[in-house]
DNA sequence: TATGGTGATGTCACGACGCGACATCACCAT
DNA sequence: ATGGTGATGTCGCGTCGTGACATCACCATA
């Protein structure tokens, strides 16, 4: 008979996931979310540094592929689409149904911490995006602005996604994004492209 | 003989700046802040929602005032050219020398709970500029995006300029970053524009 | 089989954070 | 002078997060 039940870190998962969907993430405790995972506190916070964590600790690993695929792949010559067809081909339905995704984007937006950390999370990738357009080739002010402007027009198209029906592809609908913002670039600059 | 010594929010301010220089954010407690004010703990926290807001008080206010601004500006026909004009258009030197400024944002890079303070104010600021351009009558995607990516924009010049010597200008950075970003919208796009 | 190392977990203690409830008192209007 | 109001203090509490050390199952290896 083991001491310990094994697994302990899905457990915590687990428990969290459930308790805030009962009681949402403010009104549950570090305390309880270890307790219905029959650890103790101090555990709790072996695994994940702090409440938030535990919410985003899948999503690293994510981040990490994403831009280890945007190091592989990038095109030079086109910075700006390397990131968002890097952003755009992955298979996000195979993260989880979009109902559940969406109901993790409600539960994020209702907390500003968890708004916060989703925040900083995006910063990094976008630090990691820069990092593997300049190691490509890129000019760095280039590859930064590169990173944090495709990371946005995903995510505008990303939550469009989340709420379109089935029809709509997430490639169309970041397309339709890219549009959008060559169509608001002033004509002088357009202009001026090389 | 007053009970009090009024002031007490510009005395935690105060406090708080010459605490952080002298020992990091981290490492001041709120406590000490509190004492060097001569106010108690819970004075602090009546001014200030926690550790991290004594570092953004003001700058919510210079937030709203360009959120204001734009809100009365805004080209409709150029919402991109609205934002970052409005934002490169700012007196930022009247906030306080570049060196200060400079000294400010590696204090906030230097810790995570702060940056991500900086990140959701700036979320919230680009949310604030979205709603202004869609009063104004442009769509809601676009003006989502031209909020999102004219702050993305104005942020990589503003650090730049940060950098620069006396001779460079805000809003010629910022002219350049647009040039860049201009530079690397795909041509099929460009043919595209309405 | 015995032995010793290693990793996961527990136990304890502590400081920092943030808030609710209520008390106090200077100041101001009337 | 009097009563209201706002700023501040006092007290107590629950939660967060961490350091230091103890325990014990499991594994490798002699």
């Amino acid at each position: 008979m083991p001491r310990w039940e094994h697994g302990s870190e899905d457990r915590l998962k687990q428990a969290a996931m459930e308790l805030f969907d009962e009681q949402g993430f403010e009104d549950t405790s570090a305390v309880q979310i270890a307790d219905r995972a029959r650890v103790t506190t101090r555990t709790f916070f072996r695994y994940f540094p702090d409440k938030q964590e535990i919410l985003f600790a899948d999503a690293e690993l994510l981040y990490a592929a994403l831009v280890r695929q945007v190091a592989e792949t990038a095109d030079v010559a086109e910075p700006l689409r390397a990131v968002t067809r890097t952003l755009a081909g992955f298979d996000w339905e195979g993260l989880g149904s979009r109902d559940v995704q969406r109901r993790r984007d409600a539960l994020i937006a209702s907390n500003p911490a968890l708004l916060e950390r989703e925040l900083i999370k995006q910063q990094r990738m976008a630090d990691g995006f820069a990092d593997a357009l300049h190691r490509r080739g890129a000019d760095p002010a280039v590859a930064e602005l590169a990173a944090q402007v495709g990371i946005q027009v995903f995510r505008t198209a990303y939550r469009e996604w989340l709420e379109a029906g089935d029809d709509a592809g997430l490639a169309t609908i970041t397309e339709a994004a890219m549009s959008r913002l060559a169509a608001m670039m002033p004509a002088a600059y357009q202009a001026t492209t090389p």
